[in-house]
RNA sequence: CGGAGCGUAGCUCAGCCUGGCUAGAGCACCUGCUUUGGGAGCAGGGGGUCGCAAGUUCGAAUCUUGUCGCUCCGACCA
């Protein structure tokens, strides 16, 4: 391909708007175009990256098996009303209506296709014998995202690869499952990521039944727990906290008396905190929810925060919400931000940490009131089995595998596995008969990965002051040639001898045939990242040679021009083998 | 959905506070000449409903109100 016959409107400034690193970059090296919030045209370059990353993953996606097919993403909202998602998805499903003749249809764009799909397999498949099949498509989905933002990592509309298995046994599915698995690292070695497979939150099916692909970055949504020592890696929701050091565990043995005080229109622990002249972690909040019906009260320490997960699964509950202010003031007799276990006449639940707190600050149930110097055992008790790991691990608490020092980390999300068991197959009807003329259910396992979050996580992680740093395997192209002075005769015949020798050879090649002074080809080759720039010109043209140059390399070298497109085209092929080369 | 900020040429921005000639600069674009290894120089040129609407005023990019769009922080994220 020749620059000047192609669209790429790189940018010498940051577009206003664009503040993380893969936004200014992808807008600035002519990757995409903003149409609106959340959505963005794929420029002719961003949308070859794009493909290679579509390409290695339908390429992993065969090899372990799984057959592609395409759904439409117009789906009617019956569908979805039979599963309870158009609930569970709220404002997130694009829906509306549309006339057709007389009448009028309600259609819901897809945000993912468990049910379409789901309701394919409970139509054809009827026998063990059909079974196992994972099914996959790559798609683009559609989700009204409260807040669009960081340029194509969260946006309105996105290419998935949506995977969905289904089995006839709970083993038969850990098998599949594994099979995406290790597809999915193949995938992300491929495309040069440094990813870590977290536990993720499990749903229904319990145990080891979740996990994430993340890619450590600093501008990332997400917050993993790492433990560099054992390689523990757990998203936040999931994360287990090790027992407390022993020095921390001497018990709560208090001294001061209990002591009401007043803090006037003063609630949160912040406030209190400053008020009083003491830390968060001499505070134990005391938080109400609402688990199944039932009103319940949670202590923690001040400057920990609750994991709903957790607490459900420690309650039993099916269903865990905060309490509405109402409910709270009914509960507590005070308005929100007083509540305390003191004489509290509901369950009481409370994090280990919080057996360590002596004389602490609590909540006086009373309206501006805190009590000073409260003591557990002594001004109020929590039942024993109600000591439970009830909050959010944080950084410097203990690994629950290895009791070395946890790290929090932010992380972009760009793959989930997830077994689902029977929740969908249950509610479409999705049924099979086995061996022994029984009908049963067929269990589910669902597999994602956000195609351009693995452009732009790449970019968010690989790439300098100057530009991105393409890896071979997603680099829009492999190789650059660039010309410095496209009206000199000699310099242009050996680019397009170059050009079209390459482009036999199967290397995607690019050849910068604009009229343009050296520092601005250098400079966009850079902005853009391709990893090979080859300079015909100048001073080594003269001496036979050639000048190429890694964008990962800080020096350039010289080749001779003799057998040079045999040269590059087996430099390229050796570096796509190697995705995670670096400078 | 709470909080904050920004909308002036394709891009980055000045002008607005304190209303007043034909609305500006740099980059980009077009023409010519020069230059040619890290975003060149000179000369000339094209391009703007100042987001939109209403209001105040003799007069609005500038003041007021409303509205739309975009961005950031937080909440939310099967």
């Amino acid at each position: 391909m020749r620059w000047s016959q192609t669209l790429i409107p790189t940018m010498k400034e940051t577009p206003e708007g664009a503040e993380i690193p893969s936004h200014v970059l992808m807008l600035r090296a002519g990757l995409i175009q903003q149409v609106m919030a959340g959505a963005y045209t794929y420029l002719p370059l961003g949308w070859r990256s794009l493909r290679k990353a579509e390409a290695i993953v339908r390429d992993e996606m065969d090899r372990a098996g799984a057959v592609e097919l395409h759904m439409p993403a117009l789906t009617p909202i019956t569908l979805w009303e039979r599963t309870g998602r158009v609930d569970a998805f709220g404002d997130v499903l694009i829906n509306f209506k549309v006339r057709r003749a007389n009448r009028q249809v309600h259609l819901a764009l897809g945000p993912t296709h468990e049910e379409v799909v789901t309701d394919l397999v409970a139509r054809f498949v009827s026998s063990y014998r059909q079974l196992p099949i994972t099914l996959y498509q790559i798609q683009t989905k559609f989700r009204n995202e409260e807040r669009p933002r960081f340029g194509v990592l969260r946006t309105s509309e996105f290419l998935m690869k949506d995977a969905y298995s289904f089995d006839t046994s709970v083993e038969s599915l850990a098998a599949s499952y594994d099979k995406m698995y290790e597809a999915y690292c193949r995938i992300f070695d491929r495309c040069g990521l440094e990813y870590l497979a977290v536990e993720a939150e499990s749903g229904p099916i319990g145990g080891d039944a979740s996990h994430e692909f993340m890619v450590l970055a600093d501008n990332g949504e997400d917050v993993v727990v790492h433990c560099a020592a054992c390689g523990y890696a757990a998203n936040l929701e999931r994360a287990e906290i090790g027992a407390a050091k022993a020095s921390a565990a001497k018990a709560a043995a208090g001294s001061a008396a209990l002591k009401k005080v007043d803090t006037p229109k003063v609630g949160s622990i912040e406030q209190v905190s400053k008020l009083l002249g003491c830390q968060p972690a001499q505070m134990i909040k005391t938080l109400i929810y609402v688990a199944d019906g039932k009103p319940l009260a949670v202590l923690l320490r001040g400057d920990h925060d609750a994991n709903e997960g957790k607490l459900r699964r420690a309650v039993g509950a099916a269903k865990l919400e905060l309490a509405s202010p109402e409910i709270i003031e009914q509960v507590t007799k005070a308005p929100v931000g007083f509540a305390g276990p003191v004489g509290l006449a509901i369950g009481l639940w409370a994090d280990r940490d919080v057996a360590a707190v002596a004389d602490a600050v609590i909540g006086a149930n009373e309206a501006d009131k805190h009590y000073t110097g409260a003591n557990l055992g002594r001004d109020f008790t929590v039942a024993a089995d109600h000591f439970a790991d009830l909050r959010n691990a944080g950084a410097g608490d203990a690994c629950p595998r290895c009791g070395q020092s946890l790290a929090l980390r932010h992380a972009i999300e760009v793959g989930h596995v997830f077994k689902l068991g029977t929740k969908y197959s249950d509610a479409l009807g999705a049924k099979f008969l086995d061996d022994t003329e029984q009908q049963r259910t067929i269990i589910m396992g669902c597999y994602g990965i956000g195609i351009n979050r693995i452009l732009a996580s790449l970019i968010e992680t690989r790439h300098d002051e100057q530009g991105i740093v393409w890896p071979m395997a997603l680099a829009p192209y492999e190789v650059l040639l660039a010309p410095l002075n496209v009206a000199q005769e000699d310099v242009m015949q050996v680019a397009e001898r170059l050009h079209n020798e390459l482009s036999a050879a199967g290397v995607d090649v690019l050849l910068d045939d604009r009229d343009q002074r050296a520092g601005v080809k250098f400079k966009d080759a850079d902005l853009i990242g391709f990893p090979l720039r080859v300079v015909i010109g100048g001073r080594s043209l003269k001496e036979g040679k050639l000048e190429i140059k890694w964008r990962w390399a800080s020096e350039p070298e010289l080749i001779p021009l003799e057998g040079a497109a045999e040269k590059l085209a087996e430099l390229v092929r050796h570096a796509r083998e190697n995705p995670r080369h670096k400078s």
